[in-house]
DNA sequence: AAGTCTATTCTTGTATACAAAATGGCTTGA
DNA sequence: TCAAGCCATTTTGTATACAAGAATAGACTT
C-alpha cells in the first residue's frame, strides 16, 4: 500500500484543489502566497510547493515573478478535455473488453444494478460514487497500469463538471442506458463496439454540450 | 509568445532531467539535496523545487521523509507507455484526417520528403528531428490543444528509448515506409486508416519489442 | 553471539531572513 | 492635462536557520 503520511504541503494542495473547484477562488485570481500561508498557519514554504504541485496538474498559471493565477478551463478547453477523456476510456473499454477477468466482469454488473438503484432512489451523490466505480474498474481492466493512472488523472480534473452534468434532467436514466450497452459489449468481448458505446457516454454532444455551456456560464457570474 | 524568462529551479530540472534520461543517476539511486545543492552552487530550496517537478512527471518517486529516488521505468510499465502513446497518437491522426489544413498537409508531406532525405545520408540526428517534427504536425492539427499537449508530454518521456530503437538495423527505412501510408490516409481523409497506420508505426510489436528489451538489458549493466 | 534498545548523526520538512524584480503612485516637465 | 521617469512598496525567488523524523552505530541484555 501507498505511504499514508503526507506533509502537510500535499494536504494543502488538496485543500486548494477543492477551493479552486468549488468556485472560492475566481478565474483569473491571484493566489497570494501569504495570504494563504496566515490562512493555512503555515509558512509560505509549503505553500510554494503546494502552488507548484497545482500549477501542473494545470490548474493555476505560474507566471515567473508575477504569481500564480487560478486558471480555470474555458468551453473551448474543456470540450478539448472531454474529447480526450472519451478517446482515452475508449482505449480502456477497448482493450478491457478482451482482457478482463470474470470477478471483475461481475463487479462491473454488481455496481451497474447498485448504480440503478441509486437513480431510482434519486440518490445523486450515490450515482456519483457508483459510476466512478464503474468506470475505475474499467481503467483498471485494461491491464495498463500507465493507461489507469492516466484516465484518472484527467477525471479527477473533470470532476466537478462532470457533477453539474448529472443535474440535467433525464440524464441519469439515459446514462444507465449507456453503461448497459458498454457491459453488454463487453459480455461479448467486442472491443470496438465497447469503445464506440464508450465514446458516446463520455463525449460531450448535442444536448450535453449545451449544458455544459450552460453551466459555465452560471459558474462564471 | 511564452515568457522565457525562467527562474533557476526550472532549468535545474531540465539538467537533472538529462542526466536520468542520460544514465547518469542510475535507477532506484538516491538524489542527495545537499550534493545536488553544491554540484549547482545554489541553496537546497530551488532543487527542491526541481525535484518535485521531476517527481510529478514520474522521472524520480518522492518518498516522504526518506528522498527522492531516481525511478526508470521497468519493462512492463515501458510497453504500457508505448501502448499508450500509440492509442493516443493514432487518435490525433483520426481527428487530423478530417481536420488537418492544406497548409500543414504540405508541411506534413514536405518534412517527409526531408526525412527521406536524411535516412539517404543516414542521417540519425537529423531524421529524429525531422521524425518529431512530422509528429509533431499530427498532434497540432487534431485540432485539439489539450490533446497536443499530452501527446507533446508523453513523447517527451519515451524520448530516449525511441532514440534507442533508430538503431535496429533497417527500422528508418520501414519508419518511412510506414510514415508513408499516414500521409496517404490522411490525405484520403480516411481517419480509421491513418490511426491504424500511426498505431503500427508506434507501437512496440514483433521485433520492436525485442530490441526495446534488449536496450533495457544493456542499458541496466 | 545475536538481537534489541538507545543515543547520535544525518536528512528531510518548515520557518524565517534576505535579495531582486515588478507594481503603483508620485513628481516633474511639456 | 497628460505622459514619462523615478522612488517606495509589495511580492516573488533564493539562502539560511531551525525542527522533527529516520538511519546508523554502539552498548547492553539474554
Amino acid at each position: 500500500m501507498q505511504n499514508m503520511e503526507r506533509k502537510r504541503a500535499d494536504r494543502i494542495a488538496d485543500d486548494l484543489e477543492g477551493l479552486i473547484f468549488d468556485g472560492t477562488f475566481a478565474d483569473g485570481e491571484r493566489l497570494d502566497e501569504v495570504q494563504l500561508a496566515s490562512r493555512f498557519s503555515v509558512s509560505r514554504t509549503p505553500i510554494r510547493e503546494a502552488l507548484q504541485r497545482l500549477a501542473q496538474s494545470g490548474l493555476v498559471e505560474q507566471i515567473p515573478r508575477r504569481g500564480v493565477f487560478v486558471r480555470q478551463p474555458g468551453p473551448v478547453e474543456l470540450i478539448e478535455m472531454f474529447e480526450v477523456m472519451a478517446e482515452l476510456e475508449a482505449v480502456c473499454a477497448k482493450l478491457a473488453a478482451t482482457r478482463i477477468s470474470d470477478e471483475a466482469l461481475e463487479d462491473l454488473q454488481s455496481t451497474n444494478k447498485r448504480c440503478m438503484a441509486t437513480v431510482e432512489a434519486s440518490d445523486t451523490d450515490g450515482y456519483y460514487r457508483e459510476n466512478q466505480h464503474f468506470h475505475a474498474i474499467l481503467y483498471r481492466q485494461s491491464g495498463n497500469r500507465f493507461l489507469e493512472q492516466e484516465c484518472l488523472r484527467l477525471q479527477r480534473r473533470l470532476q466537478p463538471f462532470r457533477r453539474i452534468q448529472l443535474r440535467v434532467r433525464g440524464r441519469l436514466k439515459q446514462s444507465m442506458a449507456e453503461h448497459e450497452a458498454i457491459v453488454e459489449a463487453i459480455k461479448e468481448a467486442d472491443g470496438e463496439k465497447a469503445a464506440t458505446a464508450i465514446r458516446q457516454h463520455v463525449s460531450v454532444q448535442g444536448e450535453k454540450f449545451h449544458h455544459l455551456m450552460a453551466s459555465l456560464t452560471i459558474a462564471a457570474e
